[in-house]
DNA sequence: CATGCTATTATCATGCATGATAATAGATGC
DNA sequence: GCATCTATTATCATGCATGATAATAGCATG
């Protein structure tokens, strides 16, 4: 039902240990190939999220895989009827730090937006904008605190436009971002 | 050519450099969309090999990516006539400290050896076997310093039946090994 | 029961990626 | 000319991944 979910996301510590337990080699084993510690290849197994692409790679010769790491352009899809799944799937992605759920589009819609705006495509903007509607969309980009000065100042002409007034005024970078 | 070709290894500087220039952004900007800092962002896009996936999945945010970590089985083909451009270029990515040359497997057999042993896939070790030659190539299995504890006593064992007694005794997990 | 493997986790020291900053140089525009 | 952006690189302090080690527990085998 989504395109974007062609690629299959396996996370990696359920690669390193399908692909471990599939070769039949024990943790203290594949460390030794890997030239690499069975308490880190333990942790790269148990829930750790942050690898570093050099020990991955010793992995990898050790099980004997290809290390692929691709960049891929997100081309999101222009749904015209968004209901609060369909928009949460999508944006999903942006909230790597804390989980969107339905409800935070109702909640924290200016947590969202704040979110959505710096770090989301165009579509990604059209399908939250879409799914909150326009008065309280702009309401939340008006009432926005943390916007990067480039978004908050192409928004500001977008408000004016729609003669909103902005609560946070514009001006340089502060404290807020540095 | 060859089969395992098909995965277009692209760098992670490469990628990540291509797309941000794709997107008409600066360093500092997609620096601080992802949260990081420029210094890093440019040593990345400059020949930096040792990555974090927590800054990649950062900075795949910032460019509107989506990444890909993936481990890929590797399937060795065997090649029944190996020149010995096809036997290196299979063994070469067990090479990853220093890059190996088809002179290697003539002027250096024993350090190859090691490495296919030890790092390599059962394919791995047919193909380096079959152009190696069966004399050569346990010859040079005999002298092997630097296999792991297993490996060894498996090659042990092939060498007795071959009637070819080791260089190296293998015993216990020595200075060699930790 | 003991023995030896396994995996997980905790602790600690160390090496390294990162962030901050500044210096340099190139490009563009006023 | 100057000013401002850009990117690269160097330096330094800091945070964190890693390696080493040990402790714990599970699980098999004798």
């Amino acid at each position: 039902m989504h395109d974007n979910s062609m690629s299959d996301v396996v996370s990696v510590s359920e690669q390193l240990k399908q692909r471990r337990l599939d070769l039949g080699l024990s943790l203290s084993e594949v460390a030794r190939r890997a030239g690499t510690s069975a308490a880190t290849l333990s942790r790269y197994e148990n829930g750790w999220t942050r690898f570093e692409t050099y020990t991955l790679r010793k992995l990898a010769l050790a099980l004997n895989c290809e290390l692929e790491i691709k960049f891929s352009p997100k081309i999101t899809s222009n749904t015209p009827i968004p209901t609060p799944q369909d928009a949460v799937d999508p944006l999903a992605r942006l909230f790597w730090d804390h989980p969107l759920t339905a409800d935070d589009l109702e909640t924290y819609p200016i947590w969202v937006v704040e979110r959505v705006l710096d770090f989301g495509s165009l579509p990604d903007v059209a399908l939250l904008r879409a799914r909150m509607g326009p008065q309280a969309f702009l309401k939340a980009v008006a009432a926005a605190q943390r916007l990067s000065p480039k978004t908050a100042n192409f928004w500001q002409h977008i408000l004016k436009m729609e003669g909103i007034r902005c609560t946070k005024k514009y001006s340089r970078n502060t404290a807020w971002n540095s």
